[in-house]
DNA sequence: CTGTTAGCGCTTTCAT
DNA sequence: ATGAAAGCGCTAACAG
């Protein structure tokens, strides 16, 4: 490999090689077909070269962009720095790089039909990642951006968030809980909407009240929400929050009012976020394999075949229930 | 803004406004004269079109690439998952986009001189974000990165982590702490050397004995740490660790050796993660601005002028010391 | 100030 | 199987 100072360029390759242009597109893209021969010399040309391709010059001539945008859907403005954002994106950021794609992150407010319908006009955009979307949205979408994009939540790429709460309600249950309280998601995401169908019907079907606090993932809702539940319900034995960082806040308030964990009232998260084992008392919670939803998610929206595939959540018992 | 189905190209816009293609181009990308007139005739023109350039023929036309490069040099091959690397990742994912830009995630070995060669070669790269390197590193940087690269940490732009550090190492000393220990950074990192050199002068100053043990940012480190110091010097009435996670791996230790926080020993971490305020007890630490860290670092390396940047670090007193 | 004319580097018909 | 040539959409010398 004769390295060279400047980028060799494909018409240099095909020359070195003695083929056309055209031919040495065609071996090096992959596409189209070469004769055995001019294969070889266009891959050996290539590599004394040391030519790398002009990814932009490509997807100029294909049509198609550069970037993979992941969009995020809530009211907060502050959401693109929520761990679960980062996570998801900073995966997404390692699985597109191989394509030499790059991802961008925009917040997307609850209406976003302007925000999505422009960036199907960017050109640079490749394709879209969405989460925190409803069922109005996906079904909404601009005609130019179907086919390359994939969601993350209900209706996309998801955690098994029904099982996993599922598993920590039947736990919280089979260890002598009663009045069990979900602080769950926000209502107008529809990826909330899962874990509490499963709350809802495994507290009916054992003839236990059903009690709700819509959540928002956030630390600081779960302070409030856990405050709430002392006032409304009094006599709870056990809190599931649908994410780590509600049951980190909803730990926190507890402490503040003096109760004791488990053994007062029993706490579950969702996430199983590294810091949930370094906490004390040690989160109980339901692993969700964000890196890998996001991947998938990317894959999908690159035009990947599988779709709308749920990732399994396994309960992690710790110290809290 | 009559919205049209095909995205109109700048002929289109040209054609429509009465002038040439090249004044078209002048007026939209803002270069070169143009008149008034033709100025505001070409405006109308794409605004009725509802033209959106496209910023991969652009980005071709100009021979710069699409997408910024965050390449951490580290040991862990899992270092793409830590909060620090994913919190970089995401805010450079929003600072890039109003440019049309993406971000890519890479690990880079400690000897990276390779892979550097071949993200210099990849025209796709428009600049490149460097993490966890060393002085080797940016002095040898592949000559067709230079002005389009930044670094975050030490010679970068960075948090003020000698101050942060000094400071928390002060206020134990104003508590009566004396035997104090550091878990530094691993002394791989460039970036590691401030605080550790902080710290080494305060206790010199001091008359304090200097004991340091080093450490990789981890919880598990912070464990490991804790044990080494319990044994080697049993003395011990505080520990400063470098990273919120290794602290609260120190306090998990300590816990579990029966030791009480801050009574036996206090601990301060660095870098107030959000969770440092939920656990208990609450962490002691100190600020550190990642986001803005890494925004500065991005426009650095897209060629803003000011680089170098030291963003203050401002010590977060909360129970454990 | 403005239009003409080459590119930017690669892909892809369309003949041959 | 292969080459010539026409784009992909925009930018930037270079004359006027």
């Amino acid at each position: 490999m004769t390295a060279d100072q400047r980028n060799a360029k494909l018409t240099e390759v095909a020359q070195r090689a003695g083929v056309s242009i055209a031919t040495a597109s065609r071996v090096l893209s992959g596409r189209g077909p070469a004769s055995p021969a001019s294969r070889e010399a266009v891959r050996r040309a290539a590599a004394d070269l040391g030519y790398v391709p002009h990814p932009v010059a490509r997807r100029l001539a294909h049509g198609d962009g550069t970037r993979i945008v992941f969009a995020v859907r809530d009211r907060r403005t502050d959401i693109l720095r929520d761990p679960f954002v980062t996570r998801a994106a900073a995966a997404m950021s390692v699985a597109a790089e191989p394509d030499g794609l790059g991802v961008s992150l925009r917040r997307l407010p609850l209406d976003a039909a302007a925000e999505l319908e422009s960036i199907a006009a960017d050109r640079s955009v490749a394709a879209v990642v969405l989460a925190g979307h409803d069922r109005a949205m996906l079904d909404h979408l601009p005609a130019a951006l179907r086919g390359r994009t994939a969601a993350i939540g209900a209706g996309g790429t998801d955690v098994d968030s029904a099982a996993g709460i599922g598993a920590l309600v039947r736990h919280l249950y089979a260890t002598g809980r009663r009045r069990i309280v979900l602080v769950g998601g926000p209502p107008w995401v529809a990826a909330a909407r899962a874990p509490l169908h499963a709350y809802t019907e495994l507290m009916r079907s054992a003839g236990l009240p059903i009690r709700v606090v819509p959540g928002d993932f956030t630390a600081a809702r779960g302070r409030t929400a856990a405050r709430i539940v002392l006032r409304r319900w009094p006599d709870t034995d056990a809190i599931a929050a649908v994410s780590d960082a509600t049951a980190l806040g909803v730990l926190q308030a507890l402490a503040a009012a003096g109760l004791r964990v488990p053994g007062d009232i029993a706490v579950t998260g969702f996430d199983d976020i590294p810091l949930a084992a370094a906490t004390h008392p040690a989160l109980s919670t339901a692993t969700h394999p964000v890196e890998l939803i996001a991947v998938a998610a990317t894959r999908a929206a690159l035009g990947a075949p599988e779709r709308g595939r749920l990732f399994p959540s396994r309960p992690v018992l710790r110290a809290t229930a």
